[in-house]
DNA sequence: AATTTTTGTTAGACTTACCTAACATTTCTG
DNA sequence: CAGAAATGTTAGGTAAGTCTAACAAAAATT
């Protein structure tokens, strides 16, 4: 299960899938603007997906994801979702730049690490902030480029 | 500075600059087995990366890198092992998909993303770990699932 | 309803990057 | 140093994925 796809076609499923979300009915024109190609390379994308069963397109009709389809598509949109969440979150990268990243690593990463990510998160959450107070001393961190005040302050007597 | 190669151009330029180190000479049969594809390959890539000035490569005869050819395979090499540094310190993952990771991310990756990676392995190294346990906990919930019990015993007091 | 505009498709070409098979050169070895 | 083995190159093919130009259908407009 979970076959493996090329960058372009997670791109496809992926863009196809969001658009359904939003409009009643995916045309090629709009995976034209959102993808960035040409619509022919649309049309031609979109007959090789329906002879590999992933999409439902009848000639000048809508499109639509098969159930396969629709699948490997939410594959790609939870891998898209962890990643910028984790860059954006634990990293403090601006949206727009995690979502950039997002959308070239989605394809690449392995399952451990997007896996990893996603436990890096939780136990952001779950941990109590009160006591792990590194996140926000990370952010800090990043800001001011020297550790915060209460690292500095107990620093001789650590160790 | 720092034009943008493709993926493919970017594997041979670390493939070569990597095998520079350990040999004195590099040849197409190390590069070939190295970056898995067969050897009229490598003399194809290596006539474009000539033709680009990238590499230096007469018929027969062994393979050097340009000073040009040397800045973007060490820039490269700078993002791999940042990126692998990353993923195995700061998100517990294993040192082979690490590797594998960072081969794939290291093509795709902005040098935002890249350096805020760098950044938080600095402060998780410059922070006085006995104040901000954070990695070691985080380490303790990857294996148990759980919280670490110093942070379950402060819980109730903290929110 | 006829025409224009928009959208979609077909045809054909290009690029990248790989492959196999056949040939050439170098290197090793008896 | 001559033949065998290993290495490297050339020639020609394939697959993805993109493009432009020309044509076709659908939708909008008058």
């Amino acid at each position: 299960m979970a076959k493996k796809y090329s960058a372009s076609v997670e791109d496809y499923l992926e863009a196809i899938a969001n658009l359904h979300k939003g409009e009643k009915t995916v045309k090629v024109k709009q995976l034209s603007r959102m993808l960035n190609v040409k619509m022919p390379s649309v049309t031609a994308a979109l007959q090789k997906l329906s002879e590999e069963g992933l999409v439902v397109h009848e000639k000048y009709g809508h499109i639509e994801l098969t159930p396969e389809g629709n699948e490997a598509a939410d594959d790609v949109i939870r891998r898209h979702k962890a990643l910028s969440r984790f860059l954006a979150q634990a990293l403090g990268i601006d949206q727009k730049t995690a979502e950039e990243d997002a959308c070239k690593i989605e394809h690449v990463i392995s399952p451990l690490t997007l896996e990893r990510m996603i436990k890096f998160m939780e136990f952001v959450e779950v941990c109590p902030l009160g006591e792990a107070k590194f996140p926000q001393r990370y952010r800090y961190y990043l800001e001011h480029g020297e550790l915060p005040p209460e690292c500095l302050e107990r620093r001789s007597g650590e160790g």
